[in-house]
DNA sequence: CTGAAAGCGCTTACAG
DNA sequence: CTGAAAGCGCTTACAG
């Protein structure tokens, strides 16, 4: 026979039953309903595997059982901290449930996001979990057609049309906003990234410009700048932004965009929080370190990997017995040293002279 | 019936097959060999299964194939900027060649490492990426007796066992030392994370200490400290060295430890190039944007993930008949604002007085 | 180029 | 508590 085999050399449940003096059937509910088996003959199918090197074959096991113990991941790109540490910690607690991670980048594009759910439905997934709340109909009918549960990570929303676990961005860019206000700034610059392909993105921008018009601060629109989550670029971007502009702070979208301001600054000699306040969204790993320190609104990356991962096998295993989970987590301010009071920066035209 | 049924609504390749009056091998046949199916049968094919919304599902075809169309890839951790953007990169390479990356992180941790190889085999990967050398026996059995390809990244060697591709860390860091021995610095300090569970670690250690050796500096044992990829540890474990020796340069083990130096320095007033000099080894991020800006070595990061999962698929297909694989990608020294000659470090003693 | 049939490695009612 | 048998959704020689 020149049949291709698929495990070669790899012993199978019949090699194990055997060994063991039971049949296939055993050795399957030793595996999958341990409780149903005999001590004695756990025992023994036990010592079988073992000495055996036997690996369960899962996916032949998922075409009975419905389930493959995979579940999908879908960011936009892992070259961003908050996103990988999201992920770092949603593999973890899935291996804690016996799942395993199916991840992949859609580099913030929907049609790729339509390929990438396609793939992950080709591989039996038992869940999936997704960034924030723009996604297609197309992508969500796939998933809905096969009741797949999807879980939206990231971005809590009141009005989200599926289960989400998040933080809200709309109050991060408030309490950011706020403090700025607080403070007595009036003359405040704003840096955010695409807000048309990112809905965090876009709620904190809208949020903070909210607050400023609540607050009876007028916010001239040359103050409001793009900005792309590089640090190299809101470098550039905040250089000529302090040549032009006497902006007494700088509101950014995430701690990514504040320190590449912080960096601007620091190279035009311009004193942090003196002359200038700035603030991220985030606490990226870097920003408690650098000096000066970075304000900034704290995201509960890992409680929102953890409860995610927990929610998603949850919801797996019940399919649509399950109340739908709407989880908000809290985001906290964490004021350091780049903000300070507007008194302090009295000295800023000066610079200009 | 109650039986459970796993595809609840979703056409399967019997439907496909009916609708477009062909049989089911035919319909496999158009997605695994096209071109041994007619012209005007592929189109009806095609069309049926758009009409059904049909979606493989390549478990139940791997188990004849051989193939799933999944590739491994264990890294330590995702909250390190390299590995994230490794596995970004490998994950969207793989998916160019119609592959999805089955992701997991052992945590530094090598029995770990092989509870996720066995996850991993249970879900039929057709091939896996580790990152550095050091790995178990038990894990490395496991796969060679399924016959399933290992490709080790990141760190190259020319003694590895199993087939690689990455930088020279030893190159590295040779780089990195060397430049600071043409600087004249002969006062250096070492920063160097846990060269136990990390043999890229280990390597540049080695290898800064053998430049010195070579080139007759000596080096005093309390010059050389621990430190783990940490900005925050690494800020304080810079602050208390700062203050009790007085090294004229320091070499980090990777850009995460250079940053934290360099905080150090600037919150101590110490002047970067001017009074110290600071060498990472990564080009992470944010280096190249800081102020001032860190010389340290790139590695290929984008680089290594492309080739890497271009030659893991190529080997998943050819299994043995490939020549084993040991590619050495260049890294290059940056040289930014953070070094400098020893020359101007003479001032350096007056800030202890 | 296409179809009928066997079978991949498991799991699950069903019957004992 | 255990086994024999059917079957999950596909793929692959084999035969036409």
């Amino acid at each position: 026979m020149n049949r291709v085999r698929s495990r070669k050399g790899a012993p199978g449940i019949v090699e194990v039953a055997i060994r063991a003096g039971v049949s296939p059937a055993t050795v399957s509910r030793f595996y999958n309903s341990p409780d149903k088996v005999r001590a004695g003959t756990r025992l023994r199918i036990e010592q079988s595997a073992k000495d055996l090197g036997y690996i369960r074959d899962r996916m032949a096991g998922s075409m009975h059982s419905r389930f493959s113990g995979t579940i999908g991941f879908i960011v936009p790109t892992l070259n961003n901290a908050m996103f990988a540490e999201l992920a770092d910690t949603f593999s973890r607690q899935l291996g804690s449930h016996e799942r395993t991670m199916l991840i992949a980048c859609n580099n913030y594009d929907l049609d790729t996001e339509i390929d990438i759910v396609r793939s992950l439905l080709e591989r039996r997934i038992d869940g999936i979990a997704l960034i924030g709340h723009d996604h297609t109909d197309t992508a969500l009918h796939m998933l809905s057609v096969r009741d797949i549960p999807v879980l939206s990570l990231w971005n809590y929303r009141e009005d989200a049309k599926i289960p989400s676990i998040g933080a809200s961005n709309t109050q991060a860019a408030e309490l950011a906003a706020q403090h700025l206000l607080d403070l007595g700034h009036k003359r405040i610059a704003f840096l955010f990234s695409d807000t048309v392909i990112n809905d965090r993105s876009r709620d904190r921008k809208m949020s903070a410009l909210a607050t400023m018009k609540q607050q009876g601060v007028a916010v001239c629109s040359d103050m409001i700048l793009d900005c792309p989550y590089n640090t190299g670029i809101a470098k550039t971007v905040a250089t000529s932004l302090l040549q032009q502009k006497q902006p007494t702070a700088i509101l950014c979208g995430n701690d990514v965009i504040a320190h590449g301001v912080l960096y601007a600054a620091l190279a035009l000699g311009i004193k942090v929080p003196e002359q200038l306040s700035v603030t991220g969204i985030g606490d990226f790993a870097n920003s408690a370190d650098m000096v000066p320190s970075l304000t900034t609104v704290r995201l509960p990356a890992k409680r929102i990997g953890q409860l995610a991962a927990d929610t998603i096998v949850a919801m797996s295993m019940a399919r649509n017995q399950l109340p739908t989970t709407h989880s908000k987590l809290e985001c906290n301010l964490i004021v350091r040293e780049s903000t300070g009071t507007v008194n302090k920066t009295k000295q800023l035209d000066k610079r200009l002279k």
